[in-house]
DNA sequence: GATTATTATTAGAATAATTCTTGATCTCAT
DNA sequence: ATGAGATCAAGAATTATTCTAATAATAATC
């Protein structure tokens, strides 16, 4: 653990949003004025593949990395961009929810989840109401289904 | 729907497994052999906003494309880099094992598995036990939590 | 059927996130 | 201190993807 690998995990331990890895770059420079943006992205992987932070991608978007290592899916919104934790439903087996073909060996599940987040949600207004998505066979239904 | 849409749609209807735009790019060609890479990007997205094709990403890999409009989960293999659809086990609604926050509005939601696919699996050998992976609290046991 | 307007296609340049390369620097056991 | 090995910095390189501008196809109107 370096010294530029301890700032680069402070900083993410302290930060609630979700961070690129040039937020992260920007924040750092100020504890490391000389740290480059090839050490971050270094150090991220590093603490990555240690298991200390976890990398985050939706789409095509620029990774985000989140020290927060209890299970949990990622809200993206589509709107203000932010990413929220969601954690999951205490005793729902989410892995009972697949049928997964026998033999598989499962080593990482990520469940990602697009929308609006409530502060958005309200800001679109509209008439729509603002509970539970419209229910479809297993999560929701996209419009556009053939 | 043009000419070189209907082909590159054609190409994923008839694929089984998930091929990137480059892949859709090189089997296209044997029809339209005049068609260029950047055409086979624009149908490819001009089909999933239409929601006839579903991209598939997966960390920084390349994207991938799937007419399987089912609802369904990716399942990819670390070993051979293939991609196996998982269906969702019916009647369990995958978004009630998430404590979403009050207020979001879902629209999308996407569920991404890593691991060694069943041939794979075998090939690695091991003493391993080839039916189900750990059990943890929720999905499956990260070997290095904190 | 000719003419215009619209939209799609092509080829190649541009972009952006990430990775690689190289030499300099640090760490630590000896 | 000294040397071995790892890490860092800087910038170049890579790669998937998007953009741009010009051409071609299609559709709509006369």
């Amino acid at each position: 653990m370096t010294r530029q690998r301890r700032v680069v995990f402070d900083t993410l331990l302290r930060s609630t949003d979700h961070p690129t890895a040039s937020d992260v770059f920007m924040e750092v420079k100020e504890a490391l004025p000389g740290i480059s943006l090839a050490t971050v992205y270094n150090c991220l992987d590093t603490l990555t593949h240690g298991g200390m932070v976890k990398q985050v991608c939706m789409d095509r978007e620029p990774s985000r990395y989140c020290a927060n290592l209890r299970d949990h899916a990622h809200f993206h919104c589509s709107r203000c961009g932010k990413v929220l934790d969601v954690p999951f439903s205490a005793g729902k087996a989410l892995s009972s929810s697949l049928d997964l073909p026998e033999g598989v060996r499962l080593d990482r599940l990520e469940v990602s989840l697009r929308g609006l987040c409530p502060a958005c949600t309200v800001a679109a207004g509209s008439g729509t109401d603002f509970s539970r998505p419209p229910q479809a066979p297993n999560l929701l239904s996209e419009a556009h289904q053939s």
